[in-house]
RNA sequence: GCUCCCUUCGUCUAGCGGUCAGGACGCGGCCCUCUCAAGGCUGAAACAGGGGUUCGAUUCCCCUAGGGAGCGCCA
């Protein structure tokens, strides 16, 4: 059997997270076995579908590399072969017209809540005898009366339904218009997809959707519940946990491999691995592995796996990352280091694409002012004499290479019987601005010689108005 | 209320009758060290409760509790 998977958003909002993992691994399953993964947009609610939303879906899917083998289907396309089926099964007797008002369904369920029953249409127009002209009827599938439907489903295992528990549900509302357990199955069948991949909130209409492949004579393909993603605080996941928006991790400086590693690893295991590698993922994702409880995100991990997936991302690539961040921040990625190097020097402490960009802002512009705790503890007068020192070495130097300079201010250091960091911290407040940075070396190197030197001449002349400062309070 | 699903460290999970219950994130400590990271070592931290089955249950069964989902002319 050839498999076929699908991803079946409804454009209602923005691409949530939780289906994001939905489509991962309907994506991998299919990607796995050598199979087929197509779209299907769900936009039969017209009131709340939009045209924005079926954008950010496609925008989405498109950055994490979740491509469909199919141009999508729109359910809003399909509405006449929808019209046709249900004609069908109105001809068949599978299918009959209810001319019940709301009012009389309501009370209806009212009822059967009474009674400590499920809510449910009792059947009352199945026989046909209620025909009126008065009201336009909706159409019901006629649910077997009995028996039971199995659900061998591929996560949860068997789960058994009573056709007493189902009722008759509406196919067609009195508009004519279908619904969305009918073009499901229309849909699932039309599309020969061979596993439905979805989330675990529609375990229950499983049953039902069985009962009406089998009216219309199809075998119903293998479904596979996956569970949700929940909280942290175990409700359902929303924006107080961090973004639900997968466009916003985008944003946030995450790597798409990162996102799907995370979200993959989120209900799936394989033995102790927690990195894998796009085709690691196809290669290893199996049904099987796949968790049968919620799980809740946690933003501190996934913060964690993009790290890990910035440490072995191709440096060109980061680099134009990079280089998109700094322009977003006004700054101009060739006033600084080859956008390489700056990443070789700063992927090791950078969780986030954003967070290079903020590191990576000293070496493409000057800072304002030296960070105030920093230079209290680094920029004294004690640090006059090294600082001195350790300028004129440098500004001696022939080649300015990350050795050179190291040298240097190793050299500096020894001939003032200093530390290296009584040197190196005052240096690295003065050409940064911070406390905090890369190897003095390597800083040196992604400062640049002339900005460098200035820095440090600008940093000189800060101890001296400080000193003066100090001098004119004594006195 | 009814039906269905779920339950191992704070979190993600391994475990598929006999384990010192393992790993990872986060947290603490130590080491390394020019800072920040990274890295190495290390510590605290879990089988929801109760019954069975079994020589033996985290593992199989039942019940309870807790959590989630569904019960629309939404999808």
């Amino acid at each position: 059997m050839t498999v076929r998977t699908r991803f079946a958003p409804s454009p209602t909002g923005h691409l949530h997270i939780g289906s994001v993992r939905t489509a991962l691994y309907a994506w991998l399953f299919a990607r796995h076995h050598g199979g087929e993964y197509v779209l299907r947009i769900e936009d039969t609610d017209r009131q709340r579908s939009t045209q924005a939303a079926i954008d950010a879906i496609l925008d989405g899917l498109g950055w994490l590399g979740l491509d469909a083998d199919d141009d999508p289907v729109y359910q809003t396309r399909r509405f006449e072969r929808y019209g046709e089926v249900l004609q069908q099964m109105l001809d068949g007797g599978l299918a009959y017209r209810c001319y019940c008002s709301r009012e009389e369904i309501d009370a209806m369920r009212a009822e059967a809540q009474a009674q400590g029953l499920k809510p449910r249409y009792d059947g009352r127009c199945r026989d046909g005898s209620r025909v009126r002209d008065d009201v336009a009827p909706v159409l019901r599938f006629r649910n077997p009366l009995e028996g039971e439907v199995v659900v061998d489903d591929l996560v949860k295992g068997r789960v058994t339904f009573d056709n007493a528990e189902l009722d008759d549900l509406i196919i067609a509302r009195s508009d004519g218009s279908p619904t969305y357990n009918f073009t499901v199955v229309v849909d699932d069948s039309d599309m020969r997809i061979s596993h439905v991949i979805r989330g675990d909130d529609h375990l229950n209409n499983t049953p039902r959707q069985i009962n009406l492949f089998r009216a219309l004579g199809v075998e119903p393909p293998a479904f596979a519940h996956l569970p949700m993603i929940h909280g942290s605080d175990d409700t359902k996941l929303s924006k107080r946990h961090g973004s639900v928006d997968v466009l916003e991790y985008r944003n946030l400086g995450y790597l798409p491999e990162a996102l799907l590693n995370y979200l993959l690893r989120l209900g799936w295991s394989h033995g102790d691995r927690e990195i894998f590698t796009l085709d690691e993922m196809i290669d290893l994702f199996g049904l099987d592995a796949v968790s049968r409880s919620a799980a809740r995100f946690d933003s501190a991990k996934l913060l964690w796996v993009n790290h890990r997936h910035i440490q072995s991302a191709d440096a060109d690539r980061l680099a134009a990352l990079l280089a998109d961040r700094l322009r977003a921040q006004g700054l101009d990625p060739a006033a600084g280091p080859p956008l390489p190097v700056a990443v070789e020097a700063l992927r090791e402490r950078s969780q986030t694409v954003v967070e290079m960009a903020e590191r990576a802002r000293c070496y493409f512009s000057e800072f304002d002012e030296f960070d105030a705790k920093s230079a209290k503890a680094h920029l004294r007068p004690v640090a006059r004499p090294a600082l001195g020192a350790v300028r004129e070495t440098l500004a001696g130097l022939d080649a300015w290479t990350e050795d050179s300079t190291q040298a240097a201010v190793e050299a500096a250091a020894e001939s003032l019987d200093l530390k290296l960091g009584k040197v190196a911290q005052p240096l690295r407040v003065a050409v940064t601005g911070a406390a905090a940075s890369p190897g003095i070396g390597t800083t040196l190197v992604l400062v640049g010689r002339e900005r460098a030197l200035r820095r440090i001449d600008r940093a000189l002349a800060f101890i001296d108005a400080r000193a003066a400062a100090q001098q004119a309070v004594v006195q």
